[in-house]
DNA sequence: ATCTTACTGAAAATGAATGTCAAAAGCATG
DNA sequence: CATGCTTTTGACATTCATTTTCAGTAAGAT
């Protein structure tokens, strides 16, 4: 599955006349590698511990660079920075937030994907994509 | 409505122990009377407008009060700027974003909010709000 | 009217993200 | 494998939204 996201990001980069450089051999590793809702800082410091020479700017400009490659997507929660997430082909998952410990929740929902879908037919807008976050206190945060 | 909410806060101020002024007075009343989805460098031009003396970090400070006491809430997109919405005692509306001209188009689906409700249940999560973006292109920018 | 404490405005500080630029590296070519 | 052209990189500067600071002002209880 990762040898996957290789190829497609190479792909996406040839397409796309750029260059196959170290960095970004690591970045996408190391992105991949992590668990999902990274923010830049923490990937950030991840990277440097294995391989010092890479700067932040780089991990910056190539995270935006596997957004547009469809292998990432970024998530704004309510902390100020932004936190990238994997992106699976063709599925869809929404977020539970829980503000008591900030930990991540995924799920998925196909009736509210159809739901969502049948919103846009009615109002004649096409869809791209779409997030869903619910805010709230976990399990373990309500006691 | 408009006075309801206008009590809502009074009475928020009074359990918290906060003082009214008249620039809170006023930021609530311009924030009330503005549309949907403000930047608060918009919201602050347009209460400079009326009155020169208000600083902005004042406008950023009582956007947060209004968040608290339950009659605004952030929205984040994806430009860099933090937007204030108007909260609707137990109603909620989601949101379409154009992605070709940033019109916002809002809707409401009770179906969802079932389904999320249910979703929270089933992982034992409280919910205390959600946003929902769909994002892409309205009817006029698809052509 | 006085006193305590919260609030405000202006300016400085912060912090995430982006831009700049000279040096380094990719890669097509001879 | 040397050459030359172009992209990429790292370090640093810069931008821009938001937050903090702090001295002065104003609420509102007594």
């Amino acid at each position: 599955m990762i040898l996957e996201k290789k190829k497609a990001f190479n792909l996406f980069a040839t397409s796309k006349g750029l260059r196959s450089t170290r960095q970004r051999d690591v970045i996408l590793d190391i992105f991949l590698s992590t668990h999902q809702h990274v923010s830049v800082e923490e990937l950030y410091l991840k990277i440097k511990a294995s391989n010092p020479g890479i700067g932040q700017a780089t991990v910056y400009r190539t995270l935006k660079l596997l957004v547009d490659a469809g292998l990432a997507s970024e998530i704004l929660l309510h902390d100020g920075q932004t936190r990238y997430e994997h992106v699976m082909a063709g599925e869809h998952h929404d977020h539970l937030v829980c503000t008591g410990c900030n930990s991540i929740i995924e799920f998925e929902d196909e009736t509210i994907e159809k739901l969502q879908n049948e919103i846009a037919v009615r109002h004649g807008f096409l869809i791209k994509n779409h997030k869903m976050e619910i805010y709230g206190l976990c399990a373990g945060c309500r006691k």
